[in-house]
DNA sequence: GTTGACGTTGACGTCAACGTAAACTTGGGG
DNA sequence: CCCCAAGTTTACGTTGACGTCAACGTCAAC
């Protein structure tokens, strides 16, 4: 309940058992093992959600591994919390710099769907006009 | 003004000749050519701010040359526009999940945030308290 | 007229992130 | 007891996205 083999992880999120150990030939994952099958804990699971996450938003394995460790660090001394913490500061910045972006494609989406739109209105009424190729020309951008 | 050199875009978006006759290579821009050298348009640097977005997201060329395409459009027939629209549509889901995500994340990156500094504050008071390495045990997740 | 800075075209190299194939082991069901 | 599905290792292959290098054109400046 605690564990799972690699193949309910395969099949939970859709990934080959070949990445996964790829994930663990470079050190992203380390699960136990019985015998010479591989165990994964909760936690490994969890990783591995976050690993690819992380690939979800374009960020290669290195930059998942930083997070990665982030959540991990055992809780060490003084200034490896404060390192820690700089670094969680830093990733928020850059994630919340990522949802300005993706707030302005969003926009840019929603201004072509209804430049769109209005488009396919003005092709209406020219059918009912039964104008003949009128070039509807409306380029902003 | 309206027309920029290779170098220009280059300097503008941290990227190197290489990366941009790349793009050229495999089709998402098509500069013009003044004898044989490139002169890229405004519209071309449009492109490749949206190509460069879109690696910034995890976008595979080929994902990008979707999204361009329907930025480009040229207003084709009623059957046309109305699969633009779908597609427009579609991407703006798929958008709004990741942003559902992102925010999933920096909701995470927070609480790791405050757990850091609660550590820090309990290892203030353990420091005050001259105990001896108390192992301030905190493992949620 | 040569020196830079910038441009071009091949062509091959590289690196990350897996895919794929082969050959082997292992635990439980018929 | 034997099979087989699911696991394993080893090793080479592939794909995307460029990097790198050589060899050369062009043009303004000094």
């Amino acid at each position: 309940m605690g564990s799972f083999s690699i193949r309910e992880l395969t099949r939970e999120f859709g990934v080959t058992s070949r990445t996964i150990r790829h994930y663990e030939d470079i050190g992203l994952l380390t699960p136990e093992r019985r015998g010479q099958t591989r165990v994964y804990s909760a936690a490994d699971r969890t990783r591995l959600k976050l690993i690819l996450r992380g690939k979800r938003f374009g960020l290669s394995l290195e930059e998942s591994r930083q997070i990665i460790q982030m959540y991990d660090p055992a809780a060490g001394n003084r200034a490896q919390l404060e390192r820690l913490l700089a670094r969680l500061r830093e990733q928020r910045e850059s994630l919340l710099a990522r949802r300005r972006e993706l707030d302005a494609m969003l926009e840019e989406l929603e201004a072509a769907e209804t430049a769109c739109q209005t488009a396919l209105a003005g092709q209406a009424r020219a059918a009912r006009s039964v104008a003949g190729t009128r070039n509807t020309r409306r380029n902003n951008r």
